[in-house]
RNA sequence: GCCAACGUAGCUCAGCCGGUAGAGCAAGUGAUUCGUAAUCACUAGGUCCGCGGUUCGAAUCCGCGCGUUGGCUCCA
């Protein structure tokens, strides 16, 4: 270790320090008033705590509570407060943890004997409160491992124990202390309570010790805390901008969709759902015919037979449905890959018809378990835009590619610009040998570094007969959905026995990849429905044009621009309605409907008819035949915008 | 599956300490014939999620079940 660092300040001036100075130390020979506001300090990017020694030079800041980078260490240290005030109401409390949420919520984990109540919340806002107001110092202190040992067993923290146990040997122990609190922690923290501007405590939940559901049920508090009230107003406003966009409120208010508690975590999709579901996969089969795919259409029920081959009955049993048939043993489909197994190898491939792309539409059912099921997005019957691309060994990387142009290209044309992608690997529950897994592994991670796209490592949450390649789109809200995926599978292939005869002459093994571009329909529809906050783009749109007659008068008229508009294959309604044109315009609007045309006298009597798009208001009067081109040509395009003229 | 909350008209919700159900929107009917985000009036609409219990009496209290929501675990 040098005896001497060097920090380069925002200013860009490089100071030296002796080696173990505090980022408050550091804070104070800027100023004293930073010192006081200081929150954290961040070093190359990092942070660090103000009370922890720094021991390497590097780019240096000091962050104050003004600063965005700020929140984590203003809720953490709201975290600590709450955990602090848990203990002094409700004596006896054994405390777990606390984590920071990837969102912007924390949370910590207590052993007590019932749920905690909205009234206990309210108990547990007002102490921290008082303890943020006494503006209690944090102090950090290094420990033994038998200190912290006996620290806690001295204040009877069972799990803080357990906890300690986790942290390998060798390791710095750290605790954090405010007033009578003290919990095992790696830090940062503000400097004083008060240092908490503003905080909130939201919901309550039961969490597994560790997170792992063998381990006892512990009870979950989560709040948030920003630097400032104004910051928490803006963070519930984002949450109700969340709530607007909901696809499941959104696709009752459209009357896209609804749900039964006759088939629970089922959607049923009404015309107009429906209508957009089928845009969907219309889309896809379009490009189907460009990118070389088939499409079969296979069986719903099998004997269990079939997935005892698979592998699906040893690693995938618990999501499936049984019922039982004149003494055999059937199951639901819950994936497609066995089919087109079987249609594989119906007859002997040459590798002539290599890739062989293999696409299904077809209808799948998993059970999943009561808790986990919502909306859309997590259903017990779906369909995927899934298809199975048989290939050679040396075909794995220019299908990989072509996939990855395949997807980029649709996630466009939804305006998911930037997917994050995600390189999963071999899960506990697998089928196939470590070798098999190896090679898929690498392949997979070769292919994503030729083509040089960032993607994060996910060991051990792979497909239970292959690694893959997810890509998750961010919604308008920043939340995440993974879509997309690229399996790789050595292992089906081996246990269908499947073959193609080589240039050779020799039987050699397909590779498989399973590949789903949308994911499954359901929940790409949920997804797409938020991220349009429901104003579909013409294209999707169930009904792209409302025609609007300024009275009764003007019905015919109105009529007859929309028989026009039909007879160019545009969707397009009158609002016959004997309501003001006020009215009309508003419902159109709340509908959602892309392109609003008002028909009145001046328009009757111009052959045009006044357009105002969606959110932006009155464009004037145009010919009816130019309103068609502009909505023709934006439906084809897959515009994102409606009425891409006006821009 | 586990923890918690919730379930009242088609939708959003009110209904205190148990006394037999209400609003707005939507719907239907009528009037109005209207120029860029809500015209007026009237009418109809309820196994208060289901089953059981406590009680003279339950939408309200208790238990069980189902479903939904937010988490945990899981996942396209």
């Amino acid at each position: 270790m040098d005896r001497e660092i060097v920090l380069t300040l925002p200013d860009g001036s490089e100071r030296r320090f002796p080696a173990g100075v505090t980022p408050l130390e550091v804070a104070r020979t800027v100023g004293e008033r930073l010192a006081k506001a200081a929150v954290a300090g961040e070093l190359d990017g990092s942070l660090v705590d103000l009370r922890a020694p720094l021991t390497r030079s590097g780019r240096f800041r000091i962050l104050t509570a003004q600063d965005p980078e700020a929140g984590p260490v203003i809720r953490h240290s709201a975290e600590h407060v709450m955990a602090d005030a848990v203990e002094r109401l409700f004596p006896g409390t054994i405390i777990d943890a606390g984590r920071q949420d990837h969102s912007e919520k924390f949370q910590y984990d207590f052993r007590f004997p019932r749920g905690f109540t909205p009234e206990d919340l309210e108990r547990i806002e007002a102490e921290m409160a008082r303890i943020v107001a006494a503006g209690q110092e944090f102090t950090r202190e290094v420990v033994s491992r038998e200190q912290a040992r006996e620290l806690f067993r001295a204040r009877g923290e069972e799990l803080k124990l357990v906890r300690l146990e986790d942290i390998p040997q060798g390791e710095e122990i750290t605790v954090f202390r405010h007033g009578e609190f003290v919990d095992l922690c790696r830090g940062p923290h503000v400097q004083r309570t008060d240092q908490i501007g503003a905080f909130k405590l939201l919901e309550t939940s039961g969490a597994y010790f560790k997170g792992d559901e063998r381990n006892e049920m512990l009870q979950r508090i989560y709040g948030t805390a920003f630097a400032s009230r104004a910051e928490l107003d803006a963070y519930f406003a984002r949450l109700e901008e969340a709530r607007r966009r909901d696809h499941r409120r959104l696709g009752k208010e459209l009357d896209l969709f609804s749900f039964s508690p006759l088939a629970p975590a089922s959607a049923f999709f009404h015309p107009r759902g429906a209508f957009v579901y089928n845009r969907l996969v219309d889309f896809m089969r379009e490009l189907y015919r460009e990118y070389g795919y088939e499409e079969v259409i296979t069986p719903q029920l099998f004997d269990v037979e079939l997935w005892k081959r698979s592998g699906h009955y040893e690693a995938y049993r618990e999501n499936m449905f049984f019922s039982e048939v004149e003494g055999r043993e059937f199951s639901m489909k819950p994936m497609n890959c066995p089919s087109h197994c079987l249609i594989y190898s119906t007859r002997s491939r040459s590798y002539r018809e290599l890739p062989l792309r293999l696409a299904d539409f077809g209808r799948l059912h998993r059970f999943e378990r009561s808790g986990v099921v919502q909306g859309l997005t997590r259903v017990r019957t779906f369909a995927q835009d899934d298809a199975h691309i048989y290939c050679t060994p040396a075909q794995i990387g220019s299908e990989v590619e072509r996939l990855f142009q395949f997807i980029f290209r649709v996630y466009q044309t939804f305006g998911f610009s930037q997917p994050i992608i995600y390189l999963s690997t071999k899960p506990e529950k697998a089928i196939g040998d470590d070798a098999l897994w190896q090679s898929a592994e690498s392949q997979l991670q070769r292919c994503l570094e030729e083509r040089g796209v960032a993607y994060t490592l996910n060991p051990g949450e792979g497909a239970f007969y292959g690694p893959k390649i997810d890509f998750v789109v961010h919604d308008a809200i920043g939340r995440e959905w993974q879509l997309g995926t690229i399996q790789l599978d050595f292992n089906l292939p081996e246990r269908f026995a499947l073959t193609y005869v080589a240039e050779d002459g020799t039987e050699k093994r397909p590779v498989m990849i399973h590949r789903a571009i949308l994911g499954s329909i359901e929940r790409f529809f949920g997804v797409m429905l938020e991220h349009f906050a429901g104003d579909l783009p013409l294209w999707l749109a169930p009904e792209q044009v409302r025609v609007l007659p300024v009275s009764d008068r003007f019905l015919e008229a109105a009529r007859a621009v929309r028989e026009r508009l039909v007879a160019a294959g545009i969707r397009a309604e009158v609002d016959e309605r004997s309501e003001k044109l006020g009215a009309k315009i508003r419902d159109g609007e709340v509908e959602k409907v892309p392109v609003l045309l008002v028909v009145g006298a001046r328009e009757a009597e111009s052959g045009t008819a006044s357009v105002r798009v969606r959110h932006r208001g009155d464009l004037g009067a145009k010919p009816v035949d130019a309103i068609v081109a502009t909505v023709t040509t934006a439906t084809l395009q897959r515009s994102l915008d409606p009425w891409p003229e006006a821009s």
